[in-house]
DNA sequence: TATTGTTATACTCTATAACTATA
DNA sequence: TATAGTTATAGAGTATAACAATA
């Protein structure tokens, strides 16, 4: 390198905060993106990810769902949460049977397998959320899923009223 | 099980909060994605988008930078990095130019054509992410966006205090 | 040897369209 | 007519590999 020090290289850290305070787009993708890499550390090799873990404890709290209810929660295509059923049900983690109301539904159930697998991952899962949370204190990991969960609530609620008003 | 009425279908907003409460990647997922879909109304028609944006306002406020310096900050690799040069300069919003410290450095600065068209965007922009911040109060708005800020920086300074471990 | 920009290529993810069986 | 599941296909987005110029 040089001695005396020509044009500082920009630094992530010193562009970051001037540049993107208050671009809330940039700051969310790069957020989703930097705790999904370090996810994918907790699921290496079996090739499911932490979509699969957040399906199957869906599961584990209301079992009986439809695909499109699933699809709806997790903002899905039909189509893709085909994919990822069959990505689950080829492990043997659920099982897909007649719906016993409307026979043109699935009802997806966890099978044991699933909720062994589901509780096999759980300590890692919540290990790695803290551990990208570290530069946040307790109360502000509380209160930043709070703010979250009160966005994405609201958003639903205004497309619904939206929807109402055709 | 029910008395009349039928089983009721699972609500979204029922669901949500008693099963995801907890699910980190889920809810920034989520609430990215829902965002994303909101600023491509702001951009609709001329093929660009809000990274598009947000690469013309790091460029306002400090001009010269590498491809390699965009690519960093914005978390894409150098051939992505690349494509959405390709796009901007195609449109006449950013010029390269050879870098005057390195010759092999493309310096990128914004062309005044670039500058009118995030200036005629912006208000559109901060609109919009008020709109999708309208379930919370505007001491939240701040707050969130200034949690986010620390995760990205301290998942950064973590991963360069990991790199220069080696 | 390593890095910057570039190109060509492959892969992943997701959605669209069309079909069937039910409602 | 509309909806649930399914299948095949197409598109967007992104990364990998290789190369030339330069450090």
């Amino acid at each position: 390198m040089t001695s005396i020090s020509p044009a500082p290289r920009p630094l992530f850290s010193e562009l970051l905060p001037a540049e993107f305070t208050g671009n809330l787009s940039f700051l969310l993708a790069r957020t989703r993106q930097d705790l999904a890499e370090e996810m994918d550390a907790v699921f290496d090799g079996d090739g499911l990810g932490i979509r699969h873990y957040a399906i199957l404890s869906l599961l584990f709290r209301r079992g009986g769902l439809r695909q499109t209810d699933i699809a709806a929660v997790m903002s899905l295509d039909r189509t893709t949460t085909m994919k990822v059923m069959d990505e689950l049900e080829g492990r043997g983690l659920l099982q897909r049977s007649r719906h016993s109301e409307d026979r043109r539904a699935n009802a997806i159930d966890l099978t044991e397998a699933g909720r062994a697998w589901r509780e096999r991952h759980m300590n890692r899962v919540l290990e790695q959320e803290q551990r990208f949370l570290s530069s946040l204190t307790p109360g502000e990991r509380t209160l930043l899923q709070e703010l979250l969960l009160k966005l994405v609530s609201g958003v639903h609620q205004r497309r619904n009223a939206d929807h109402h008003e055709d």
